[in-house]
DNA sequence: GTATCATTTTATAATCATTATAAATACCTA
DNA sequence: TAGGTATTTATAATGATTATAAAATGATAC
């Protein structure tokens, strides 16, 4: 566990970040849940162990772990945005029904399009939706 | 042009939705700007030629367009939707420098992943940023 | 160790897109 | 034309995000 911290602190040292408390829990959250949390969900998590915990703070880290592509955001919906400490490209399937966003690989090469050749790519997404597994075979 | 007026009352009917002026109005602006506007940019367009529209009734009137999937919802950027009445599969490029919005052609079976063959998906969203050609050549 | 300065966090207010509500208008049918 | 329904409008409410300034923390110099 301290171990993890100090790979934590390693991770945002790297990236010319220091490795303040709020900024190691935030990563923290974001890598050992790998549920593609909304803003207010690390907050509200979050505040409970740390209770002057300001949502000023987690938007800022958020939006700096971002720009350092230490996370990506995930707006596979429009009215909620989600990050993702797993920056590698990769898809986003999210059930209608219950809400879980899953990862699925991607094949970067067969994504390629000739009506890109003159475009200079820096994202990637890919946002699938429809009705999970489980969600599909309990509605029936 | 009375022709195509006709055409869109009849892409509504086929919906079952009552071709109001409102709606066949924000229909046209829809297919023929291929654009991806805002919903205020709608608004704010059509807004010259019918004074008392509302916003209410436009952001009424794209939900109703999305259910009846006669325009998709773009979300390529958390912080503004945008609408496309073009609803088949394709890839949408935003440059980030000028902000317009590419469309790409995409393969879908090229998409396809075996981590998903028990999902039923209902939509497929391929979102790219980067830079255009346009705005890369005049940097430089 | 203390003073000083820069960085980070916090609390709070402001903004802005979207949604909700209810009244007004337009539309349809008898 | 009257009465009922659907649509649009104006307005208020909500909620996520951003902005601002003060407080707290951390680093540096003496
Ligand atoms: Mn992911
Ligand atoms: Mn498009
Ligand atoms: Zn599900
Ligand atoms: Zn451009």
């Amino acid at each position: 566990m301290n171990q993890k911290i100090k790979d934590l602190v390693e991770i945002l040292k790297e990236k010319n970040i220091k490795p303040s408390y709020q900024r190691i829990k935030i990563l923290e959250y974001l890598v050992l849940k790998k549920n593609h949390p909304t803003v207010d969900e690390i907050f509200k998590d979050l505040v409970k162990e740390m209770p002057t915990l300001s949502r000023a703070t987690v938007y800022n880290t958020l939006d700096l772990f971002k720009r350092s592509e230490l996370a990506r955001v995930v707006t596979i919906e429009d009215n909620e945005t989600r990050y993702d400490a797993e920056v590698s490209v990769h898809g986003h399937f999210k059930c209608e029904n219950c809400g879980t966003i899953f990862d699925f690989p991607v094949d970067e090469k067969a994504l390629y399009s000739d009506a890109l050749k003159d475009f200079m790519i820096t994202e990637k997404n890919v946002y699938f939706k429809g009705i999970c597994p489980k969600c599909h075979n309990t509605n029936k």
